[in-house]
DNA sequence: CTATGGCACGGATT
DNA sequence: AATCCGTGCCATAG
């Protein structure tokens, strides 16, 4: 039924919709190489620069107010807001459109609010002298949130004198990313590491193996570490611990991989989100504004000038340049409906998982893909690609997978982590079947032994008793 | 006998 | 069509 209306709406070869479905399966970053190699080759395409909001330097398709920080208008839907945001991040760094050349951690579209964000939280104690100086310092993050030049090379640009320097990096570092604005991530780590000491015991380890250990500590080489400071990996096993879980290297970064077993390589570790999701206004209680990442520079378009000049023109080049017509046009309502598709799963997942992006992994309802392409009225598959390979930001900045929206465990394993970590005496993985099927969680016993080996939690009787936080 | 981990089957996902 | 994930069944450890 509407597959039909669908189709006899758009009346494409299947070039058309093989093409929407690769587009559709590529990250933003894979989308800008497919964007700017179709522009370079296709005299009939052009990219047309949008108003920028100035407040925020969004691009505005239209003349739309800004959906993210226009106070006013929009009233108190409960509706998310979803809408396509052409960002430019990549290129502006390095002037021109080919940014191959750029080192990794240049520049990324999650740390573009980062600086604004961490300006309005200490300007009000700053000099007007000072405030310059923390501008520029926030300006020079990379997406990690560590300063990517020297404090000394700060200090003599602006002919200050160093300690001034060191004093507003002190007070951006306590800032709310806290540690943002450090030179390295062991500063980071320890800037994180006081506050802590402030308020909590800390282990008293912790403080010499990131200052000394730094290095072993971050390529989880624990027992080398041990022997570094001439203790049992049992000694140093606490401070390890209290590292992962309450430091982070990357203040900017939301979350610093699963530091768990020495489960041999590196973690994952995502940056530039494909999709961006933030409160309207940075009002908690307001609308969530939903921003699906084009990363270009504008919105693409066939070029009506070109299109004028093949119906003048009676050259011989006037076939080529119809199918260059031909193709301009395909490709642009090829991105036309990946937009759209996009916009409408969006739409529909951020409503429905609302709870969990506003509260967490516990309230993650489990959907899966199947539904809503029913839902939607497209294909299985097309939900698939355009969930895989994209990763999200949440408004606390944690960069997920979108594959995280549609676990179908996700919520069941962390009730299971607090049963276990609340529970008073090591509970047996069938009574921890019972707990959680009186709490709505019905998870065979088997299950839950897999959930735990998931989550690196030790068998019963291999953990020790009342651990309390 | 109880608690867990290994293997394999069926449905969901890709 | 190939792969992943939750579960049931069974062997093994305590």
């Amino acid at each position: 039924m509407f597959q039909h209306h669908f189709q006899s709406q758009r009346p494409q070869t299947t070039a058309h919709l093989a093409q929407t479905m690769t587009l559709l399966s590529l990250t933003s970053d894979e989308l800008r190489q497919q964007i700017e190699s179709e522009l370079a080759s296709n005299p009939a395409l052009e990219m047309v620069e949008e108003r920028r909001c100035p407040t925020c330097r969004r691009m505005l398709p239209g003349k739309s107010p800004c959906p993210v920080c226009s106070q006013p208008t929009l009233a108190q839907s409960d509706e998310p807001l979803v809408f396509i945001s052409p960002r430019d991040d990549y290129f502006t760094v390095g002037g021109a459109l080919g940014t191959e050349d750029l080192p990794e951690d240049t520049f990324s579209s999650s740390c573009e609010e980062l600086p604004e964000y961490v300006l309005r939280q200490i300007a009000p104690d700053l000099s007007q002298e000072d405030r310059r100086l923390a501008a520029y310092l926030l300006t020079h993050l990379n997406e990690d949130g560590l300063l990517t030049t020297t404090l000394f090379e700060v200090a003599r640009y602006f002919h200050f004198p160093l300690s001034q320097v060191e004093r507003v990096q002190r007070i951006i570092q306590r800032a709310d990313p806290i540690g943002v604005g450090s030179c390295t991530p062991q500063e980071a780590l320890l800037v994180q590491l006081d506050i802590l000491a402030d308020a909590n015991p800390v282990p008293e380890m912790a403080r010499r193996i990131i200052l000394d250990g730094m290095d072993l500590l971050s390529r989880r080489q624990y027992s080398e570490l041990a022997r570094l400071f001439k203790v049992s990996l049992r000694q140093i096993q606490p401070a390890v611990k209290f590292v992962s879980d309450n430091l982070n290297p990357f203040p900017a970064r939301s979350h610093w991989g699963d530091v768990r077993q020495p489960t041999a390589a590196n973690v994952e570790v995502y940056h530039r989100p494909d999709i961006i999701i933030s409160f309207q206004n940075m009002n908690e209680n307001g609308p969530l504004v939903v921003e699906i990442i084009m990363p270009v520079a504008g919105t693409l378009r066939v070029n009506p000038l070109f299109k004028e000049a093949v119906h003048g023109s009676s050259d011989e080049k006037r076939e080529d340049w119809k199918s260059d017509l031909e193709r301009a046009s395909l490709f642009v309502k090829c991105i036309q409906q990946r937009n759209h598709t996009m916009q409408r799963l969006l739409q529909r997942v951020v409503s429905i998982q609302k709870e969990f992006i506003l509260r967490g992994d516990k309230h993650l309802k489990p959907i899966t893909r199947a539904s809503f392409s029913r839902e939607l009225g497209v294909h299985e598959s097309t939900i698939s690609r355009a969930v895989a390979n994209k990763t999200i930001q949440l408004p606390n900045r944690k960069i997920i997978p979108m594959s995280e929206f549609f676990d179908r465990s996700l919520n069941v394993r962390t009730v299971l982590k607090e049963f276990i970590e609340h529970e008073l005496r090591p509970l047996s993985d069938t009574e921890l079947a019972g707990l959680l099927e009186k709490n709505g969680f019905s998870v065979a016993r088997r299950t839950v032994a897999k959930y735990r080996a998931m989550e690196g939690i030790l068998p019963a009787h291999l953990r020790q008793a009342g651990a309390a936080t």
